[in-house]
DNA sequence: AATACGTGGAG
DNA sequence: TCTCCAAGTAT
């Protein structure tokens, strides 16, 4: 009879596993927090651990804990998390913050159904926020997940049909144990992350390999099944940089639908004569300098764009006051949620504009 | 069920 | 340069 996993991937963990990850500090009272399990989890959805950590250490020590999450203004929330992508996840951490004010006396909820009914925390993610922050017996399935279940079962099919998810779900909540949850829970995690990695596996460490289909039977590289690829369209827009005497620049907060939902983001005109009509409030048309173009890659469609610098431009009398438009100066803008892109343009603006007035 | 939703790193 | 996709959820 062979070591059931559970067994054989806590015995890896204690060996090989990552315990010094930055949401994984107990808190004083021996336990970790919840608050911070949650915003991990929530910030990793979907990316890397490397990639979450420099956020992760910002947004805790700006908001520390749920409560100053659930009073912040939704724009130092959407500031902290600008340049980490998919900004619903940040509105939706927000609103559940607040939830929790309201009907949890402040507190993340414990119970499995009150917290996946909180915006942003699906199956998984509440799985793995009882099991991190309380040592519950709930299974996750993330991408780390279900790559090793995938392998080591020699499930075929695409990991995103109803079938087969609901198969790898099955197989999650046998393997998971009674005993140090939280432990396993990371440990299939990082099993997932170094070693089943999805190209080139390091097989030979692992502590599944004996009985795993995948490696018996020669399909490591098969499985996970692919998606099917999808070719990307291609939008365009010209985003217009209308700045002031003073260096500041003219943002519009985009609306609660589509990309970069709440941010902070450059006027934007499909044509130039909408560019024109837009710019014309603010600046004298025979300003506009083309800056180089560039294309901006989205999960779904690339977005290529035009930057029209407008200089000298100004708020002008007559114009009405809208309350989605700022002049920001630099300061101001790194209070604000804004797309990776933008702040990258406005950024090598702003060091041209040091280097020549 | 299929699609929307960001960004950056790896190969 | 290009393809793939990483600790998913909501609609």
């Amino acid at each position: 009879m062979t070591e059931r996993v559970a067994d054989r991937l806590l015995r890896w963990f204690d060996q090989h596993g990552r315990r010094d990850l930055p949401w994984q500090q107990e808190g004083p009272h021996g336990r970790r927090d919840a608050y911070r399990v949650w915003l991990s989890e929530v910030m990793l959805q979907q990316t890397q651990v490397a990639t979450v950590i420099p956020y992760f250490h910002r947004f805790v020590e700006a908001l520390p804990t749920l409560g100053d999450l659930a009073c912040a203004d939704e724009d130092t929330v959407l500031a902290l998390w600008s340049g980490l992508g998919y900004y619903r996840r940040a509105r939706f951490l927000h609103q559940a913050a607040q939830r929790c004010a309201e009907i949890h006396d402040g507190e993340l909820p414990r119970n499995f159904g009150a917290l996946r009914a909180l915006p942003g925390i699906g199956r998984s993610t509440a799985g793995a926020i009882l099991a991190q922050a309380h040592g519950l017996r709930f299974p996750i399935l993330d991408g780390n997940v279900k790559r090793v279940l995938t392998r080591y079962h020699g499930i075929h099919g695409d990991p995103g049909q109803s079938a087969v998810e609901k198969e790898l779900w099955q197989f999650a909540e046998s393997h998971t144990p009674d005993q140090r949850v939280a432990d396993y829970t990371q440990a299939i995690m990082d099993l997932g992350a170094t070693v089943c990695v999805r190209s080139q596996p390091r097989c030979g460490d692992c502590p599944l390999q004996e009985d795993c289909v995948a490696h018996r039977e020669g399909l490591t590289a098969q499985l996970p099944t692919a998606k099917p690829g999808k070719r990307q369209p291609v939008r365009s827009t010209l985003m217009l940089i209308l700045r002031d005497e003073q260096g500041r620049v003219l943002l519009e907060r985009r609306g609660p639908q589509g990309v970069w939902s709440g941010l902070w983001s450059l006027p934007e005109a499909s044509d130039p004569d909408a560019a024109w009509r837009i710019a014309e409030q603010w600046a004298r048309v025979d300003d506009a300098r083309p800056l180089s173009q560039f294309t901006h890659v989205f999960s779904h469609y690339k977005l290529a764009v035009e930057p029209l610098l407008f200089d000298r431009a100004s708020a002008r009398p007559g114009v009405a006051d809208q309350p989605l438009q700022r002049w920001c100066d630099r300061d101001e803008c790194a209070a604000l949620g804004l797309p990776a892109p933008v702040r990258v343009l406005l950024q090598s603006l702003q060091a041209d504009h040091e280097e020549s007035p």
